[in-house]
DNA sequence: ATCAGATGTAGACAGTGTCTACATCTGCTG
DNA sequence: CAGCAGATGTAGACACTGTCTACATCTGAT
């Protein structure tokens, strides 16, 4: 007597399945029905149209990003280490769920006015900021505003993210170099290291 | 007397105009058509496809992409500070070209498999590639994989460049905080820095 | 002048998002 | 139990899209 799923969920489900086997160019609404097995004309009765559809889908995927972080920086200790971690769990999402990360920073497809959209998409920038906030507490960039810190590592993975999955990266490396671009930008990004480059000006 | 513009040059600036006024929503092949005052299936004329015809706009935004990132380059001797500057540049031209630049990182519209599109993307690569190399010849990060450098240089801007564009970042840190942004990010990866963590392990 | 190629037009076709009118099914209230 | 209200689904329509095809025009070389 398995509670019958409701039919947003069905939807949602449907949706991350047409995306996963179709890329975002077949993710239709009449796909996402037929995948569903209704009419279609049917998805609309749960969401008024395709775009806040997709921004339900981008929500979800901002829940799964999240739990990967999370799941990524379980069991480390050291604030640095952790966020080279977080970037491991965002990226690992990222490949996991290539449709619905492609959603996710689409503001064409998905309605980012959604509030749930917006909610889940801060939590997860907030989740990245207490990293920060950590890191900071423990001397790293102690004094850098820490909001515009969590943006650049965020922009960093999703940089990487983004590009790897256009399929420009490839290109021109390995199909294999994303984990070793990973630990190159965290080399990067959390160094222990003198922190401004004291105005090393070379004078012709 | 001025030379007739051909047609094919015609398209593509009517192109970019619609994507600047309606974005790539907007972009279709008949309001392409309209913008440039000929009938719905004039196009593929010169166009075997929709997906071609952006394809040729992302080549030319990648053209202008170099142009921006030469120019900002330009008169700075300090190879760290050329790279700093490139990526001013680089957003510098996403800024001023969002439609394009959002064209120029959407397979689903874009044919990435145009000739001409993936030549435009490999110059806009070598361009940085040979930046880095430049600073690693001055003992920056001499002994990293030259290309996987420039990859994660390239993630790092265009991260920035595509968050901010979607909105994500407006929504946490004020309208005028990607500059500050910018410089945060080449502070990470440019910084005079002890260049590895030496495995500074807290053991609990 | 005549012909070929480049360029443009107009209509068709299937597919799309959305709207509307109509059906069914489910649970509550009289 | 009867009846009703809301949730859910269906089928058809509409305007719009990309693409194809048949037909026209215009231009330049032979």
């Amino acid at each position: 007597m398995a509670t019958t799923t409701p039919p947003r969920e069905r939807l949602l489900e449907a949706a991350r399945r047409v995306v996963a086997r179709d890329g975002v160019g077949g993710l239709t609404l009449r796909a996402i029905a037929r995948q569903a097995g209704v009419s279609h004309g049917a998805p609309l009765r749960h969401f008024p149209t395709l775009a806040s559809l997709l921004a339900a889908v981008s929500a979800w995927g901002f829940e799964q990003l999240r739990a990967s972080v999370a799941e990524a920086i379980d069991g480390e200790d050291d604030p640095r280490r952790r966020i080279a971690a977080a970037g491991h769990g965002y990226v690992r999402f990222a490949l996991a769920q290539p449709g619905v990360y492609a959603v996710m920073f689409r503001p064409d497809l998905s309605d980012t006015t959604d509030p749930a959209y917006q909610a889940a998409g801060l939590a997860s920038f907030e989740q990245l900021a207490g990293l920060v906030a950590d890191a900071q507490a423990d001397g790293w960039h102690p004094d850098a505003p820490r909001d515009q810190v969590a943006a650049v590592l965020w922009a960093n993975v999703h940089g990487l993210a983004d590009l790897w999955l256009h399929g420009a990266l490839q290109s021109v490396l390995t199909p294999d170099a994303l984990e070793s671009l990973l630990d190159l930008s965290t080399t990067f990004s959390t160094a222990t290291s003198t922190t401004s480059p004291r105005g090393r000006r070379v004078e012709s």
